[in-house]
DNA sequence: GCTGTTCGTGACGACCCATAGCGCGACGAC
DNA sequence: GTCGTCGCGCTATGGGTCGTCACGAACAGC
């Protein structure tokens, strides 16, 4: 039993072992020196390779990139995801620990971060609704803010028709259709809230720490959650 | 008097001349193609030029993008300026026209606006405070929040004792010491929440017109008002 | 008219992307 | 054990870019 050939050929993990290697050595690049400084030569020559040879994994810089932007995307939804699936606190602290994990992955990966929202990262965002690389952590964040929903209000409707119409759609397209109106907004809201302020963060709007973030984003965090469960719209 | 020599010799007056046209292929390029289609050989041959000629405006490629970044920062100020110049009507609705005016210069110019906020215009961005472009739009944002806090209300204060001082802080650095934490809240909320859905949507996550940017944005102007002139914080 | 400055040009070296073609070793068929 | 196939990495190469340099032409001031 012990010598029974593996499952994956020699051949298979050799390459899987290099091809995580070009990851691992392009999101050093990265983060060091920034996108800009990702060449397929630097990166051959990190590591010990010469540069055609990386071509054997992908296709072209924009490929490879492109593949960074993917798996970026996913480290960051299982960083959220790990940081709320642990926790026996209320819902209404989880999403504040999840938005605390998205803002603390962007700033330990700022680079990498700003290369998300990049021009050539549009490819991948904008794929149809619910692959988003994304969604697997916007449902759970509406899991949570369905929680502290819970139970619900008479009245879950934001007083526009037209936005509970397509708040409705939204979620319906996520695989989420029982979620209200007004959670949707919640969800949306805090998603784009938090990426303004950590986005503005990045860029040094609140240099010299005049500003914490964090307690920023606490703000805005209670204050879509109280406009979710207050009583009139 | 007709044919006296001008303020500007012939030489400044061609070279301004020049530079300008630089500036106005750049942007064509940058709009056309992306940041990435703007090289100095492709800049060179949209104006019949010798590459090397571009090196007496620009001292390298990366110059000539921040000085581009800085211009469209002017650029997007002064339409929100303007915006709200001639209009006479109150204060709260010239708020929306100021943002309006915000989300209409990054979605006509969709590849500048992202070229604000990448990695490189980070050195233009994190200026001494008060002289960052966008300054001017956020003092006159300040502004029309402290003339619809106008009479201000007994209590201005967020209710977190260190955010009103370092609020505060933030206000003296631009140059409004008057303004009360609560304004300078409500303009961050603003600007922050803006850019925040004005950047994912650009990024594509409203894709296919699923719900309307303009309309949440208006809801989180007039939740960030309304925070702001609530009796109770 | 002469001189120094400014501007644009072709030529050049260094770097990068991507392709083509070769050699080597691993693997399977017999 | 031998041979053909295939995957992988390498060198060589072409086209493109950045940025520098030395040179010629136009201009400004005397």
């Amino acid at each position: 039993m012990t010598n029974q050939p593996p499952a994956v050929s020699r051949r298979e993990r050799l390459r899987a072992q290099t091809f995580q290697e070009i990851e691992d050595s392009s999101f050093a690049i990265i983060d060091a020196d920034g996108v800009h400084a990702l060449t397929i030569a630097a990166l051959a020559r990190s590591m010990a390779m010469s540069a055609p040879a990386v071509y054997r994994y992908f296709a072209s810089r924009d490929a490879l990139i492109a593949h960074l932007v993917t798996v970026s995307y996913q480290q960051l939804t299982t960083a959220m995801a790990e940081a709320v699936e642990g926790s026996r606190r209320a819902p209404r602290s989880r999403v504040r620990l999840l938005v605390a994990a998205y803002r603390d992955w962007a700033l330990s990966h700022r680079r990498r971060y700003g290369m998300l929202f990049a021009e050539r990262a549009g490819d991948v965002a904008s794929r149809p609704p619910g692959q988003t690389p994304l969604d697997q952590a916007m449902a759970l964040l509406v899991d949570l803010l369905a929680a502290v929903q819970n139970p619900a209000p008479a009245d879950t409707t934001t007083g526009d028709r037209t936005l509970d119409e397509q708040l409705r759609q939204w979620a319906r397209a996520r695989g989420r259709p029982d979620t209200t109106p007004r959670a949707a907004t919640a969800a949306i809201r805090i998603w784009t809230r938090v990426h303004g302020i950590v986005s503005l963060e990045l860029t040094g709007m609140f240099e010299n720490r005049t500003i914490e973030a964090q307690r920023l984003i606490d703000l805005e965090i209670d204050s879509a959650v109280h406009a979710m469960t207050a009583t009139a719209p």
